[in-house]
DNA sequence: ATACAAAGTTAGGTTAATCTAACAATATTT
DNA sequence: AAATATTGTTAGATTAACCTAACTTTGTAT
């Protein structure tokens, strides 16, 4: 099936709300805002995702993607994280410039460029901010994370992702010595605000919840 | 300047069309047809383009690129050739297939990216089918080139590139064992329809007129 | 349980890129 | 030079993706 560009990113962004909420089903605002349109605008658009059988809603119901619908959102996601590794380990962009570019990368319509690219890759399972990137078949290996923001003093554990790839976010990370797969020590927490004070590389920091929150690791 | 993938596109079919024509001035009835519109869209864009200074052309006259419009152009031009040989070389894509897809790269917005996809592929000079990369400056280095119709019996010469890239002509040329940089030897030429025997690594193959109107050759 | 707030929908309008059909200017041919 | 053909332009319509403003439905809180 022949998709535009913005039909594409209503699967997507509708398959990683999905995802960061833990959710199935999603309503017509939040879409709205996870695309920056008014929500008539994705009630247009819904409605003829709906005729192409890629969407699964009735008025004034939630919106749930079909098979078929998840299907090429999932494809969308690996050419986004495929591209976003090419990216980084060929063509030396930094962590926080590779999302921008795949955004108009990952629409791109070719499958022989996906599979060459995945392969040129050496079929990768982790983009460069330590998401899973799905194989050819759809399938994607799921590591089952906490945020840094659910670790307690004492605790030590391992970075493995990051949830928000904004480019001010990661550089950040990068400024607090952070990178996938850094151990991290939880020395502190503050009560009153939730301010954590880790310790990545002999090296402290005082970081915020909000900050926390957009860690993803795993226990050690 | 921000374009429209559309504009971008008008801008590289009035560059291609001086190029292969050899004139300097372009009509709307033909700019329609390389762009597979009617000369009544084709008219609209203009205007569009003349609004924005890329273009150089006044009501029921000939239309030429401003220098600004003929700097995109051969921007847009570098990213497709950088992609072609980019999807050749690392990503095993065969002669025939790299055009379509680089139709569609050569819009990604990034002067980052174009810059290191150079430096990956080590600054080539030429594309898979032989055609001049334009540099990051924008200069081209242009061979002198000639077409094997040109060519009289018992000439020597070599292949340099080809003028149509459609993949049923890459195909053909392929079959007659033809490439970039191969020598051909002139056997004979038909006076009535001018179809030519050629002698390729040993294989003699008679090729049309207008087959030999599409390779670009340079003497031996 | 009603009232109010939040979420979702509809109607009608805009812009970019396309079209067709009619018209105007330029070029060519006899 | 007049007739005809070619080329280019204009006017008005269509479609996709967006908008605002008004409305309806659903959910929540007193």
């Amino acid at each position: 099936m022949l998709l535009s560009y913005t039909e594409e990113n209503y699967l997507k962004a509708l398959l990683k709300i999905t995802f960061d909420s833990g959710v199935e089903k999603v309503g017509t605002n939040e879409l709205a805002s996870a695309l920056d349109v008014k929500p008539a605008t994705a009630n247009d658009m819904l409605k003829k995702l709906k005729e192409k059988m890629l969407v699964d809603y009735k008025k004034y119901g939630k919106i749930n993607l079909t098979s078929e619908g998840k299907k090429i959102a999932i494809e969308i996601i690996r050419k986004h994280r495929l591209w976003e590794t090419f990216l980084y380990q060929k063509l030396e962009f930094s962590w926080d410039e590779v999302h921008e570019v795949a955004e108009q990368l990952e629409h791109i319509q070719s499958q022989k460029l996906v599979d060459k690219l995945d392969k040129f890759l050496a079929y990768p399972e982790f983009d460069p901010h330590g998401d899973p990137i799905p194989n050819s078949k759809g399938e994607i290996k799921i590591h089952y994370k906490k945020t840094l923001s659910e670790m307690t003093p004492g605790n030590t554990c391992k970075m493995v992702a990051v949830k928000d790839n904004s480019s001010p976010f990661l550089q950040y990370v990068v400024k607090v010595g952070l990178g996938i797969n850094n151990e991290i020590n939880i020395i502190s927490i503050q009560e009153y605000d939730l301010m954590m004070v880790i310790e990545v590389n002999g090296q402290q920091s005082t970081v915020s919840q909000k900050f926390a929150e957009n860690i993803y690791v795993v226990n050690k």
